[in-house]
DNA sequence: AGCACGCCGACT
DNA sequence: GTCGGCGTGCTC
């Protein structure tokens, strides 16, 4: 009998609720290349649109079977998943409620990525005679072609969709290719961010734009806004225009019809390496950095798989111990990985790595444009590269004989993913080290709860450096209550006790820094006489002011409008409140006249210069004080900074949040120990209004074992992690009520699973429906569900079936619901 | 999600 | 009789 080869496919078309392995037949002159792990288009749904899909597996001598379809093309020579890779995405998708197709998608590098359209051209040797009469009476076929003989005899499906808005031009476009005027060509190509950009210049003279726009100034206002800009700059990247003007790519267009822009693509510039560094002999180790490294070494060298925690205090010197390790791991013919959680931040790690192991370092990171990321990840692929440094996508480098992989700062937010797929390096990391027998360390000098706990109970093994480098002593730590000095009369952010030491270490010719720990440091509006804050119109967030295009902006959605000179409400005074930073500038400045201070928030980030520009200003001129957000609680060292600031230590701390303890801690110890990094002693002045406060205390003594051991009781009673996991599953949509009957319904048959043998052991709890922090995004409502329980695999099954069936059930329609597990907000 | 099929009202 | 709007069900 006569039997085929048949293909298992995961498929990027495919939703949550439908994600399979799809059967497709292998047709004959792919039979002998295709392999698993390589990328093909294929016909996907009823209209057989094209699909990118990713080969799992074969399975020889299947009868043949009139339904199934066949591949259409190959996309890759070389698979580009290994089988070990393939397994980690199934894996991906029973941990973190996604599609194969997005945990394929995570693990590659977006300048890999073709994006597959369906194009709709004029059939040749058809005039718009005839095509016009085989459209007949119909109004939707007569529009289809007038847009396809306006763009130029061709348009894309898309194109073709949003023209329509709602209506539905399926049934006329096959109207149209049945007749034979239309034929559907597939075209594909590169994805996002290859080597060039799209660039806009001006078609004809400033003078003569501005003279043809300006007549229309008011009615036509974003035009003269690109024109003007343009006027100014002879050519400028289409993003960029869009960026500071708050035109949209329409506009643009609009204005290359009128012959005033023209647009062209135009090659970016790879951006420079890391600098080259002189190479650097081996670190030499310190007792308690030799015998960590020495237990870490044995660890790495059984070739079983193994988790460690390294605990050491900031400034004990962790990386030579990773470098070590490093080495010896390479050495044994093995690869590792070094994930980050923010390059930016770890020059100094980059350049001794770079020193260290040369071209066997593969750099990977967001800010990297596609190209050289591609670059990157071939490099590590063919084996040219050893060691992958990078952030939390790096944890998927393409390295043969995993042999290590170091957390850097595993408590980090940054390891947990955002976006679909939401998972966790940590996590991620974990499995690879299974897979392939490797050793996991988790290096911090604020370990989290979680990896605390673990490596108390002795899943982890754990290693501790308590000993600063060159015996610094660390920094005397004083509290300062703030109620006390609004009782004396001071309002302002600068206690007493603060404006005496900064005096002090101002006489003394030394630095300070201040540290004003706001999440997400940005500038709000608000009315003076009214109060009222611009808001997204189609959020539930107030707008944040960007210096850099001087214009409000949502981070949510995008939208973007033009700072009112004067309050919409009442016609009031605006005034920039939010990131604080400014305000302490200020209060600086009066209390300290004639002294420079230096700000450093998102705001003069992006504006004016990166931040190691502003750092290293901060550091070669001797800037007296230094204000600033997050970005200055870590990443370098400063011989001459011996006073540290924290302007309201309670900012992050009363929020929300099981981790709001944790993150304080953290936070505050690392800025604590930015002070007297070099000979000189250092201090920190630590603002508070509750100076009581367990967390505060423990992190002004740098005690991390007493706030470990007050968290853990406070996590065990309120079951949080490490105790119970806490499983969100979120639910939007246009309709409030729709999205909250929808959790109600989630709600009861959650409780009817719970309800269970298998599962009333678990001592499950189900929270909400709650709003979500952020209510409303882009017009769409947001509520959710948290189920406090036990990760198992029984329990990840229920959740990800309850989801499947509440995206399939009728009664959801206009809900779409997901799930995610310990999100960070 | 995206597409086809089938039902039904409006217009011719 | 069409055309087009809308609800339902499937995707190898």
């Amino acid at each position: 009998m006569d039997t085929v080869a048949v293909a298992k496919l995961a498929l990027s078309a495919a939703t949550y609720a439908i994600d399979r392995p799809y059967d497709y037949q292998v047709p004959r002159e792919l039979a002998d290349t295709l392999r698993p792990g390589m990328r093909v288009v294929v016909p996907f749904g009823a209209g057989n649109r094209r699909t990118e899909g990713i080969v799992l597996a074969f399975e020889d001598g299947r009868p043949p079977d009139p339904k199934r379809k066949t591949i259409l093309t190959l996309l890759d020579e070389e698979p580009v998943l290994d089988a070990e890779a393939l397994q980690l995405a199934l894996w991906m998708r029973e941990r973190w409620f996604c599609t194969v197709y997005d945990a394929a998608r995570a693990m590659l590098p977006a300048g890999l990525y073709f994006s597959l359209q369906d194009r709709y051209a004029v059939a040749p040797g058809i005039d718009r005679e005839t095509a016009y009469a085989s459209a007949g009476k119909s109004e939707h076929a007569r529009r289809i072609l007038e847009l396809i003989f306006a763009s130029g005899g061709s348009a894309e499906r898309r194109q073709i969709r949003e023209a329509f808005g709602i209506k539905d031009p399926n049934p006329a476009l096959r109207q149209l290719t049945d007749h034979g005027v239309l034929q559907l060509e597939t075209s594909a190509e590169r994805g996002v961010g290859d080597k060039t950009e799209q660039v806009a210049v001006l078609a004809v003279p400033a003078e003569e734009a501005m003279a043809q726009v300006t007549p229309k100034r008011r009615s036509a206002p974003l035009r003269y806004a690109v024109i003007e800009l343009l006027a100014a700059l002879g050519s400028a990247s289409s993003k960029e225009l869009c960026y500071f003007t708050g035109a949209s790519s329409a506009t643009l267009r609009s204005l290359t019809k009128s012959g005033l822009v023209r647009l062209e693509r135009r090659e970016v510039f790879r951006r420079v390496r890391v600098p080259e560094v002189e190479s650097a002999p081996p670190p030499e180790l310190n007792e308690q950095q030799q015998a960590a490294f020495e237990g870490l070494s044995a660890l790495a060298a059984a070739g079983k798989p193994a988790a460690a925690l390294l605990y050491g205090v900031t400034g004990s010197g962790k990386t030579q111990v990773y470098i070590r390790l490093i080495r010896q791991v390479l050495d044994r013919g093995r690869t590792a990985i070094v994930l980050v959680p923010e390059i930016a931040l770890t020059p100094q790690l980059l350049r001794s790595f770079t020193a260290q192991f040369g071209d066997a370092v593969a750099v990977l990171h967001s800010s990297l444009r596609a190209g050289e990321r591609y670059d990157e990840w071939k490099r590590l692929r063919t084996g040219k590269a050893r060691v992958a440094i990078g952030t939390r996508s790096a944890v998927f480098a393409p390295l043969k004989d995993l042999g290590l992989v170091i957390l850097d700062e595993e408590q980090e937010a940054t390891y947990k993913s955002e976006n679909v797929p939401k998972y966790h390096a940590r996590d991620v990391a974990k499995y690879r080290c299974t897979q392939s027998g490797a050793l996991l360390v988790l290096g911090s000098a604020t370990p989290s709860v979680e990896s605390m706990y673990l490596a108390r109970t002795g899943v982890y093994h754990c290693f501790t450096l308590s000993r600063r480098y060159n015996e610094q002593a660390l920094p005397a730590v004083f509290i300062a209550d703030m109620k006390e000095e609004l009782r004396a009369g001071n309002g302002t952010s600068l206690s007493l006790p603060l404006r005496q030491a900064l005096e002090e270490t101002l006489r003394a010719g030394e630095q300070s820094i201040l540290f004003l720990n706001r999440r997400g440091a940005s500038r709000m509006v608000s009315c003076g006489e009214c109060g009222a804050v611009p808001t997204c119109p189609r959020c539930s967030v107030h707008l944040t002011y960007h210096s850099a295009n001087g214009r409000l902006m949502c981070h949510y959605c995008g939208h973007s409008e033009r700072l009112p000179a004067a309050c919409p409400a009442c016609g009031g005074t605006l005034n920039f409140i939010g990131a604080g930073t400014q305000k302490v500038q200020e209060e600086l400045e009066a209390a300290f006249p004639g002294i420079t201070v230096l700000r450093m928030d998102t705001d003069t980030v992006s504006a004016t210069q990166s931040h190691e520009k502003l750092l290293s200003r901060f550091e070669k001129e001797k800037i007296p004080i230094l204000v600033g957000t997050q970005m200055v609680a870590k990443g370098l060292d400063f011989e001459n900074v011996t006073l540290v600031g924290v302007v309201s230590a309670d900012l992050s701390l009363y929020v929300d949040d099981y981790r709001a303890g944790e993150r304080t801690f953290s936070l505050l110890t690392q800025v604590v120990g930015r002070a007297g990094r070099g000979n000189k002693k250092g201090r920190a002045i630590v603002q508070t209004y509750t100076p009581e406060n367990d967390v505060i205390l423990c992190a002004a003594r740098q005690d991390y074992d007493r706030f470990y051991e007050q968290e853990i009781v406070l996590r065990r009673l309120r079951g949080c992690p490490p105790f119970r996991d806490l499983f969100v599953v979120t639910a939007s949509g246009l309709s409030e009520s729709a999205v909250l009957k929808t959790c109600m319904r989630l709600r009861r048959s959650l409780e009817d699973w719970l309800e269970r043998p298998e599962f009333r052991a678990l001592e499950a709890q189900v929270l909400g429906p709650a709003p979500a922090s952020v209510a409303k995004v882009n017009d769409r409502y947001r509520y959710r569900l948290t189920l406090a329980c036990r990760n198992t695999r029984a329990v990840r099954a229920m959740v990800a079936h309850l989801v499947r069936c509440a995206q399939k059930d009728k009664e959801n329609k206009g809900v779409s619901v997901s799930a995610d597990v310990d999100p960070l907000d």
